[in-house]
DNA sequence: ACGTTAGCACCTAGGTGATAAGCT
DNA sequence: AGCTTATCACCTAGGTGCTAACGT
């Protein structure tokens, strides 16, 4: 996890709104500036489980914070295309504020209301795969999953893991940075990555689920809890 | 996991014995060629759990081989120190046969005997540590640890693990690789690594337990073998 | 009220030796 | 007879939502 300083460059983390459209057939979106590493330059991102991440966010996905850190479900996981195989790249994720609203749960009408505004933003983390740094050819050989990538609203966490206020609306995103070898490297970070978002990924973080419904999902199709069924019981 | 090929020169599998020395304190034995790249000459290495490993060998260790691969117990834990911090270390594991020999168990006599000749030797296959390659800084931070390595006899594995003979002998060796920058790297592979021996490693490849102190050490000192206990129970 | 926390029962996932059956 | 294999019960380790208690 040799975390090189190439991440300055990344977009900021205190905007709100996300760009709008979305790539047919799940691609994610990269709305770049200008002039980007031919290494990166062609690199394109599929999410995984997209028709499961739509499922879900046609509900309004919501994810479990804990003091501890809690998993996401459904996972963030994606198959890449488009790297250079001899190169080194690292991967890595963060999680921009949707916009500056605290949000409540109106359990009568099963809806969300605006609740004030945004509580104050902790640090900005970021999540680097634990494989990074790899080679293109490494990453595009099976499915990037960031299942080790865990949520808290602990803002004294010292776990590495990442901060979010409950109640408040998140858009995760990726981004693939290749590690430039050259000297002057820093002065090319600009160019050398490349950043993804998947608007069916957004969630709200929560430490109770409130939508019953988002708690059925989950039941119903995350393994790990009580009462998964891989089809209906003849018995029922 | 970028497997570099700069395994060439590690000392071949094909003899048998040990350097017998033993560095005091279990510091691994390092009997190396002449001149080592400064990357690797100052290397050191500490074999953890090393009073329990001398408990096993004492006794004469033995190590379950299965079909689907079975971990080691004790697992192979070393200390390292030496390293240049920001460079970058490929580590690695193999094993040699301790002697051409094939051995049986004589139950009354509760000891081992000389069966034969050794049967052929699989191709000899390395393990890579998983979080190679890393820095020094990042492999001295913590212990090392070979968890993830399995033994298996079936000739034909193609899950990646080390092939074994049941009822012959073998010594682990530990390698470190400096995974050199320069173009040229593969004229100075034989001076980018240095390797160690813990003669208290060896061990005998068996399918099934033979000496009954083995599989009682085994049970007092592996949490995940049944009837494990922390201290004496109180009621016995 | 409303949101958070800790403990829990219940899962998945996988590492153990024991046992009995199978193989040569 | 000697060794190997498959299966099993029993562990560790850790991911779930539920619930009741807690806090503000």
């Amino acid at each position: 996890m040799g975390a090189p300083c190439l991440l300055g460059p990344l977009p900021a983390c205190g905007r709100f709104g996300v760009p709008a459209g979305e790539g047919a057939a799940g691609l994610g979106d990269s709305i770049q500036p200008a002039r980007k590493n031919q290494h990166v330059s062609n690199v394109s991102v599929q999410l995984e489980m997209r028709s499961l991440w739509e499922e879900f966010n046609s509900l309004g996905t919501e994810m479990i914070v804990t003091k501890a850190g809690r998993r996401m479900f459904p996972t963030f996981q994606v198959k890449l295309s488009g790297l250079d195989p001899l190169a080194d790249y690292v991967l890595l994720m963060d999680f921009m504020p949707l916009d500056d609203k605290r949000y409540r749960y109106a359990f009568h009408s099963s809806s969300w209301l605006v609740a004030g505004r945004a509580d104050p933003a902790a640090p900005g983390r970021v999540h680097f795969h634990p494989d990074s740094p790899a080679k293109g050819g490494q990453w595009m050989r099976q499915i990037v999953s960031f299942d080790k990538l865990k949520l808290t609203n602990n803002l004294l966490d010292d776990n590495g893991h990442i901060i979010l206020n409950s109640m408040h609306r998140y858009q995760p995103r990726f981004h693939v940075v290749y590690v430039d070898p050259r000297r002057d490297s820093e002065r090319f970070a600009h160019e050398n990555f490349k950043s993804f978002t998947f608007a069916e990924t957004q969630f709200m973080a929560v430490t109770a689920y409130q939508n019953h419904r988002i708690t059925q999902l989950k039941i119903a199709s995350n393994p790990f809890a009580k009462g998964f069924r891989d089809c209906e019981p003849d018995d029922w």
